[in-house]
This record gives C-alpha cells, sequence and structure tokens, in this order.
DNA sequence: CCTTTGATCAACCTATTGGTTGTTAACGCT
DNA sequence: AGCGTTAACAACCAATAGGTTGATCAAAGG
C-alpha cells in the first residue's frame, strides 16, 4: 500500500514540482486550453511547455482530446486527490507525532543529563 | 497568492518526488529517528540518505534537533498541510471543471459536426 | 494546390540529481 | 588519551531535466 505506486506518485509529485507546470494546472483549473494558450503566459518557447505538458500527461495529472488540429489539454483531479490521499495519511498521525516528538526529547535529556541543546 | 511561494512549493514537492524521500517520510510519521535508523531499510549508502534528509530539511518537510552526536530527524506536518492547500484549490473547482469539459466537447463537437473524436 | 496554423519530433547544450568513495569533525566509552 | 560510532563535508561520476533551434506532420482554408 506504501510503496505499491512509488512509481505513479514519483511521477505526479515532480510533474508539479516545477512552478511552469503549476501555473498550467491553475491555467487548466478553470478550463481546458491548447498548447498555445497554455504557453502564452510565459516566456519559454512553445516545445518546451509541450514538454511540460508531456510530463504532466504522463504523471495523469492532465489528458488530451483531439479537435481538428487543436489538442485541448483537459485536467485529471482525480490525480489530484492521489497525491492529497498520499499525504492526508500523515496529516492524521500528526498530534501522536507531536507527543512522541515531546516524549523524545524528555526522555533524551533525562537519560543525559542537562546537556540537551547545543551549547555554541 | 499563486507565485509568491513558488520556492517553497517547488522544494517541497521535488522532495516528495522519490520513493526513498517519501519512506522517509512515512517513517517519520511513526516518530523521529536518526540517520542511521533511517538509512538501514535501504541498499544505498547512508551518505546518500543524509543528502536526501538534506533535501527534506531545505523544503522543510523535517527539522532537525541536536542530541549529543545524535541528529534526530523529526517530521514537519506543517509543511505537508500547505502542500495539500495548494492542491485543494483546484480540488473545489472539480465540478466546475466537469462542467466546462463537457460543455467544451459539446460546442466543438456541434461547431465541427460529428468528427469529434479520431477515427482510429 | 499551397499556405497558414497548431503542435510534435529530433538533436543538442547546460545545470541539477542521485549516487559513490574518501576524509574530517564531534562525541561517548573505557 | 585513544578508540569506535555517528554524521557531515567534499570531490567526483553518470543520468536526467529544462531549455533552445530547426525540421516535420496534420488539418483548415484560401
Amino acid at each position: 500500500m506504501d510503496s505499491s505506486d512509488d512509481g505513479e506518485l514519483d511521477s505526479a509529485f515532480l510533474a508539479l514540482a516545477d512552478p511552469v507546470r503549476r501555473r498550467i494546472i491553475s491555467r487548466l483549473s478553470r478550463g481546458p486550453a491548447t498548447v498555445n494558450e497554455l504557453a502564452e503566459p510565459f516566456a519559454i518557447t512553445k516545445q518546451a511547455v509541450s514538454k511540460h505538458i508531456q510530463v504532466l500527461e504522463q504523471a495523469q495529472l492532465v489528458t488530451r482530446t483531439r479537435d481538428a488540429q487543436r489538442r485541448p489539454v483537459h485536467l485529471n483531479p482525480a490525480r489530484l486527490e492521489a497525491l492529497t490521499a498520499w499525504i492526508g495519511q500523515y496529516r492524521l498521525v500528526r498530534e501522536e507525532q507531536f507527543r512522541s516528538l515531546d516524549a523524545v526529547l524528555q526522555s533524551n535529556a533525562a537519560a543525559r543529563g542537562t546537556q540537551a541543546k547545543e551549547s555554541s
């Protein structure tokens, strides 16, 4: 359950680790758009944007349909949910995490006397 | 609001775009651990794991405290929430997205006759 | 038919990533 | 003091990512 869809998470997180691609996602959330439309706000070539879209497509964050010579790009919200699902696992442990952190700090301090933090 | 913390999102998503680092996050959700403990389940050197932790630290997904010569690594759940927050923006638009997608497909089909999808 | 528009493919360059080995620093133990 | 452990730092290497230019393909439209 943790390492089964490693590749999927890899590509999805990697795809979002770029401001251009996040911008594209943001724009697509307002509706489908073509490569040219998506490339317009950026100072890079359309080819570069096309590559970015390929990355998003491989990550299954977007899909493309054919409409004559246009290739509209559509957002695939399901993949975004998969990411929140992964992160959500660890949000659940949050309070427990704080407790255990506290416990460890205290036990360490107790075990070694008063030299807890760095002295400079 | 969208591009203000680009760098932060960059580093955070990039940090999670690696199975080793996600594994580390997963392990840290069960409590703090040292580099050696974190490195144990992996077939790579401790130095490599140390680098991964540096990446996670730069992304502020984890923090480190000093305890003598040990440097326990702790999860920082706040950063994870920042990611879900970003993704959440677009989850909100989901139903609207589906509507607009539908609208575009229909308008396209109507505008060009019946040659909607690819033929083969 | 030929041109324009939309988008991809291919080759190439540079910077960064993930990994290695080797060395060095801080601390604990006896 | 000297040894072993924990972890970081530095230099290096192979692979990949992001970007460019130039050529090509496919569909619309004169």
